[in-house]
DNA sequence: CCGTTATTTAAAATAATTCTAAACTTGACA
DNA sequence: TGTCAAGTTTAGAATTATTTTAAATAACGG
């Protein structure tokens, strides 16, 4: 068990943590030792894919203490306040997508990953109209992927 | 409980089943009770997209008697035989399409409602290069709607 | 520091789906 | 047509991902 920060910690000089907290702090969610711990695990490491059982799992190697309970709740506030992408590529597991930018996916079936496709690599056109009173609110291109002479 | 119908009952004139039989025969499938009752249930009504609770509901109706664990067996049965397609947008539930030509989905997320887009309007195009040694599975483009001003 | 209110948590609950093992069908063949 | 092996069905238990509950804890303003 190693030293944890409190958000007053970050406050001062621990710079890494300013921009989580101004996240937090706009989406009016209280800077917690775990949400910090948990934003800065998803959001310092790069665009990534994962699930709330990989996160969890991740925050025990870090030595962060937080139930499950609290990682898919996370995840849930950090979806809803814009911080985070839902998924929605395999009925079992909901993967959460760090990367906000308009882009698409690959997923490869058997191991169950996920590569991004930046948005300009793919056209989508010609949609037909959608129904009256209805609005589009995103259009997902998965393109799934396996070995070959699979 | 009503007269049920046999493989051989079918064989000789009861014209909607014949090509029912034809298509569990050519999966190697054994043309069960359960197994013809659900393909007629499936294929006689035009495109459908349905969940194993929806489906296992359509039977109790049609007074087919058959048990949800049949239910999911033989969703996947004829998944894996060709015969149904089998959609992600959501991931609490597992649908599955009976229209198996090219073709992608409005996605109604309140109500939880699919519609199909013909292949040929929508047009998903300048795909990066897959990974050595894999191929595209398939690409599925998943339009999601919300009524307007949500 | 105090109180109010938000957050965290363990544990129970839920929901969709899969598994298990026993009972029942089917199809082939004598 | 009776028999049997192999394939199917089923009720119910088990599993998995996720959500809920309600009690304990932590955060923030004053």
């Amino acid at each position: 068990m190693n030293k944890m920060y409190t958000a007053h910690d970050a406050r001062p000089d621990a710079r890494p943590f300013s921009h989580i907290l101004d996240r937090l702090r706009g989406a009016g969610l209280r800077p917690t030792r775990q949400r910090m711990a948990l934003a800065k695990l998803l959001f310092d490491g790069g665009d990534r894919h994962l699930t709330a059982e990989m996160l969890h799992a991740d925050a025990q190697s870090a030595n962060v203490r937080v139930s499950l309970a609290t990682v898919y709740n996370t995840l849930h506030q950090f979806h809803r306040a814009g911080l985070l992408r839902e998924i929605v590529v395999d009925s079992q597991r909901t993967y959460f997508d760090t990367n906000m930018s308009d882009h698409h996916h690959f997923y490869f079936d058997q191991s169950g990953e996920l590569a991004d496709i930046p948005g300009d690599q793919v056209e989508v056109s010609a949609l037909p109209s959608v129904p009256e009173g209805m609005e589009v609110s995103r259009v997902d291109v998965v393109v799934r992927v396996r070995p070959t002479g699979g």
